[in-house]
RNA sequence: GGGCCCGUGGCGGAAUUGGUAGACGCGGCGGACUUAAAAUCCGCUGAGGGCAACCUCAUCUGGGUUCGAGUCCCAGCGGGCCCACCA
């Protein structure tokens, strides 16, 4: 290996062996092919010859990236290398690591990108996801690319299908409090079983009795107000529309009633709740979680409004007595029986206005109150006197009942409308400040809330809460009830580029599942995929005419529910791009079984694993004795990605998994047992005075650390943004692994700070840890010949150094703290230079030093003469009595204060440090003349001497 | 408006349980090597003072707890993220 080096500048420079760009290149490409070709990171499943079942598993998974036209972003590896280091360590650990990658291919923005560029999206998506993979192998990560999946594959969807037939066939159990199979449900009607209701189920027609098993599956179709969006063509979960726009896109989003496919996410709203406590996530999505989800307690109450009655949720029953009026939200059906019985212009203009304003412009204002009296009064159950029913659009169709009872003097929405209308205000609990100008909100005693059966007068809120819902129970005018802001789950799409249902329609519009022997259901090759951008929604999928339309037998219909010749039209919307993320961790186990969508193996192994069910008797999450840390709830153990994810992609992963859990599918109540969002890589970027952004080219950087606009000379201050185009401050990986090597980019994202972090990119930094990489490599290798040199006897400073490294590494590898592990081996390396390193401390230090920079680190050891990969060596260990100096130096300080050092044997007692302390000469002449009132003594840290 | 997180040198950051603030890296300054430069190696680098040993100040600001506070508590200022008319 002699190669001539060139440098940018034409010129022959640097030793032949020196360890640039050019040699870290040569290094990657050689290693990797060796890896694919000794399969190197392959990991054996359980009854695979290799596989060893005595070690145990760690299964530790990054979020699988969406592949793009642009290529991997610089912050895409950032939490891919942190996984790879972990992965790393844990195998030479003696783990079985499971490490495994995919592509998240279906969706919107693949579509997108379609019809932008007129490219098949099947044809942009292979080439998107060979880009990235290219990419991925480039970094050296140690994925088993042989468990590598797309969820486009249909042998992939063919699952996500049957999943979703699983949720098809099964209902909520709201007794057992889980999900059964629907044909449970079904029989035990049959066999007498009564309804929840108390409908007769004998008695009821059989299409009565289909309508009654439909409306109780997990995966049904319902007639709901969804959330439309004209430009994408296509309808979104709320989860998907931010402000009232699209997620993707920003566009408007209107609201319309349509039948589309649902997820009864609500039956699981309590356990995905509650479960959250058994999870070692970030508190921060765990809120996020809870805040969506949206429990609130309270009581839900009748208002008697003529024959009919009006019901609200309220979580201030104690107010009931203030209760003054009523506002239902513009589109609740109270509003279109008076618009249908007559009703004021006033009304029908305002109910129009609000209605047709999207719910962007209906945020607009915010704050601003408006509403029209309905004309008609409701009777306050409380207190028997007539209260008026007003619509308002501050009330929203979507949560509660639509309805709500108005207490302004206890609530500032009402109490700005009560202003804003001129509409009583009535106190009803004690305290607080003048309600002329703001509502009491807080709680306090209630008072003028009596009627001859109740009294809640004197009652602290929280009592009278209770006391009024006994009371409203007693007289079957309300009840007790919990509240949640989450919704189900809107599951059709209007797109081409997604899964199709396996569901069948016959002539009547009733819909059959396709069995499982006939899936996958493909997606059909369709030449005009372009969404259709319209008022009405009006699926893609419905070009495919002879696909569509087709028979029973031919669709795959079992033929004991359907003949096979009757024909039968396919369903034409298809699932969300979220559908494949849902359970891609499962199939990792065993990606390519035939039969089961994981094996009962496999799923034992990597999800169960040693997984111990929280025994009776012990500690039950909640309690204030429950150990997190010692709990395993199972399933993935280390998953890293992304905060944006913290509620749509983990939340409904969750709850797939929850299925499968009552199913009996898989055997953990949850998938991810530790998440680990990291942070953003950012940018430098410039802002002028007026406030406006100058890109990163258009800046010169003074030479006393300011920043000047090249083209005017006026300063800039500089900023951290995202990395955007405009400010064409972007950095492209490909461009960093050719400059510097995979490896150097590998240590530079790891030692920019925490993970969990945002951190600027700063390209002037990354020839630090270059510079790092060649002191190791100089440390060893004679950069004239290529030999290898080692000192003959170990220098016994450099080997405690080493100990202490050794264990340092480690520690911070399992707190996932990169960058104080990299300073730490940085030291070690300061600390040989000159000294130099015997083979045998190389050789342990090059292990620790190898899961940080893999290519570097195998070149290195097979240099040494090992024939096998450095990443299935053991994790070198450390001798506690290495760690620290027998001699140790300790401050002393006089009233906190830094005086002087002493020199301690190590395992020092307080008398000795104490004695030593005061008889450090400094520290007596200081002390000349005071009194020494107290010495505290941290034994091996300090002493504090309390002298005046 | 509500919730959560965060403010440490010129810059990225370290300080794991309250115990020597600024590890490590970048940048800067000085030196060695070199005809010269690059690269490399060595030294210095929070501010102020002193010939020096050292001293004073210093972790956004102001209080507090403590022998001792970057770390804990209270109040304020600044920044980030999330939610936001949720009854």
């Amino acid at each position: 290996m002699t190669e001539q080096k060139i440098d940018a500048h034409g010129i022959q420079s640097s030793p032949s062996h020196r360890y640039d760009a050019g040699l870290a290149n040569r290094i990657e490409k050689r290693w990797q092919q060796w890896w694919d070709e000794h399969q190197t990171y392959r990991t054996p499943d359980p009854g695979d010859a290799d596989f060893d079942p005595d070690r145990p598993k760690f299964y530790c998974l990054d979020m699988f990236p969406y592949p793009s036209g642009a290529g991997l972003h610089v912050g895409h590896p950032e939490g891919y290398i942190g996984s790879d280091i972990i992965s790393r360590y844990k195998r030479m650990a003696g783990f079985n690591v499971l490490h495994p990658m995919g592509f998240d291919a279906f969706g919107l923005p693949a579509e997108q990108y379609a019809v932008q560029t007129g490219v098949h999206p099947r044809v942009t998506t292979v080439k998107a996801i060979d880009n990235y993979r290219r990419q991925l192998k480039s970094f050296g990560f140690s994925y088993d690319w042989s468990r590598e999946l797309a969820t486009t594959d249909p042998d992939y969807y063919r699952w996500t299908q049957w999943i979703w037939l699983k949720a098809y066939g099964a209902f909520f159990d709201r007794k057992l409090g889980k999900a059964r199979s629907i044909d449970q449900l079904r029989a035990e009607l049959d066999s007498g079983a009564r309804l929840v209701d108390g409908a007769d189920w004998a008695a009821m027609e059989p299409s009565a009795q289909e309508e009654y098993i439909d409306s109780h599956r997990l995966a049904y179709l319902g007639f709901q107000t969804v959330n439309w969006c004209p430009k994408l063509g296509t309808v979104l979960a709320n989860e998907e529309v931010i402000d009232g726009r699209s997620e993707r896109g920003g566009f408007p989003v209107l609201r319309k009633p349509l039948r589309q496919w649902m997820f009864r996410i609500t039956e699981y709203a309590d356990r995905l709740l509650d479960d959250l406590q058994l999870l070692d996530w970030p508190e921060s999505t765990r809120t996020m979680q809870r805040e969506w989800i949206g429990r609130s307690e309270g009581a839900s109450i009748e208002f008697p409004v003529g024959s009919d009655s009006l019901e609200v949720f309220t979580t201030r029953p104690d107010t009931l007595f203030g209760a003054t009026y009523m506002v239902v939200a513009p589109e609740h059906p109270l509003v279109d029986r008076m618009l249908a019985e007559g009703g004021s212009n006033e009304l029908r203009d305002y109910v129009m206005h609000a209605r047709n304003r999207s719910d962007v412009d209906r945020m607009a204002d915010s704050k601003e109150k408006t509403g029209v009296a309905l004309g008609i009064d409701a009777i306050n159950p409380a207190t028997g006197r007539p209260i008026p029913v007003w619509t308002a659009d501050y009330v929203l169709m979507g949560y509660g009942t639509g309805a709500i009872m108005a207490v302004p003097a206890h609530d500032e929405r009402d109490h700005a409308f009560a202003l804003a209308y001129q509409l009583p205000i009535t106190r009803v609990v004690d305290g607080g400040g003048d309600l002329g100008q703001s509502a009491c909100t807080g709680a306090g005693l209630v008072m003028a809330s009596a009627n001859e059966e109740i009294s809640l007068d004197g009652l602290t809120t929280d009592e009278a809460k209770v006391s009024i819902i006994e009371w409203l129970e007693a007289g079957g005018m309300g009840r007790r009830h919990v509240n949640y802001k989450l919704r189900d789950w809107l599951f059709s799409r209007q797109r081409y580029w997604g899964e199709p249902f396996p569901i069948v329609y016959d002539s009547n519009g009733r819909h059959y599942p396709v069995s499982d022997a006939a899936l996958p259901v493909t997606l059909p090759d369709l030449d005009d995929y372009e969404p259709i951008e319209s008022d009405e929604p009006t699926p893609p999928l419905g070009k495919a005419t002879a696909w569509v339309e087709t028979t029973a037998g031919e669709a795959g219909v079992d033929p004991t529910i359907l003949p096979p010749d009757t024909p039968v039209r396919r369903e034409t919307n298809t699932m969300p791009g979220w559908a494949g993320s849902c359970w891609y961790y499962i199939r990792y186990c065993s990606p390519h079984a035939q039969d089961r969508f994981i094996t009962p193996e496999a799923e034992k192994y990597w999800l169960l694993g040693d997984r111990e069910e929280p025994s009776s008797s012990a500690a039950v999450p909640g309690e204030e004795s429950f150990d997190l840390e010692r709990f395993k709830i199972g399933g993935v153990d280390l998953y890293i990605g992304g905060a944006e994810h913290a509620v749509l992609h983990l939340l409904y992963a969750r709850f797939w998994h929850k299925i499968l859990f009552d199913l009996g599918e898989v055997s953990t109540p949850e998938p991810i047992d530790k998440l680990f969002h990291q942070g953003m890589i950012t940018s430098f970027a410039y802002r002028r005075g007026d406030g406006s952004l100058v890109p990163i080219d258009e800046v010169e950087e003074n030479e006393d650390g300011s920043h000047t606009e090249t083209a005017t000379g006026a300063a800039v201050e500089q900023i951290i943004a995202k990395m955007s185009k405009s400010l064409r401050n972007v950095v492209n990986p490909d461009d960093v692994v050719e400059e510097y090597g995979a490896d150097t980019m590998r240590l530079y994202e790891m030692y920019m700070g925490p993970l969990e972090a945002s951190a600027p990119w700063n390209t002037r930094d990354i020839v630090g840890v270059h510079r790092f990489l060649q002191r190791v490599w100089r440390l060893v290798v004679d950069e004239e010949t290529g030999e290898l040199r080692f000192s003959a006897a170990p220098d016994d400073d450099v080997e405690r150094q080493l100990h202490r490294t050794i264990q340092k590494v480690g520690d911070d590898i399992e707190r996932l703290a990169f960058n104080t592990a990299i300073a730490s081996m940085i030291e070690f390396v300061n600390c040989a230079t000159g000294t130099g390193v015997s083979a045998e401390q190389f050789d342990r230090f090059v292990r620790i030093l190898a899961p940080f920079v893999p290519h570097f680190g195998e070149e290195l050891w097979h240099r040494m003469g090992h024939e096998d990969s450095v990443a299935c060596t053991d994790w070198p260990s450390f001798d506690e009595s290495m760690l620290v100096d027998d001699l140790i130096e300790v401050p002393v300080q006089i009233l906190g204060k830094l005086r002087s050092r002493i020199s301690v044997p190590h395992d020092a007692d307080e008398s000795v440090m104490e004695t030593a302390a005061l008889a450090d000469e400094r520290i007596a002449e200081l002390l000349e003349g005071k009194t020494v009132r107290k010495v505290v003594v941290v034994p091996g840290r300090l002493v504090n001497i309390v002298a005046n």
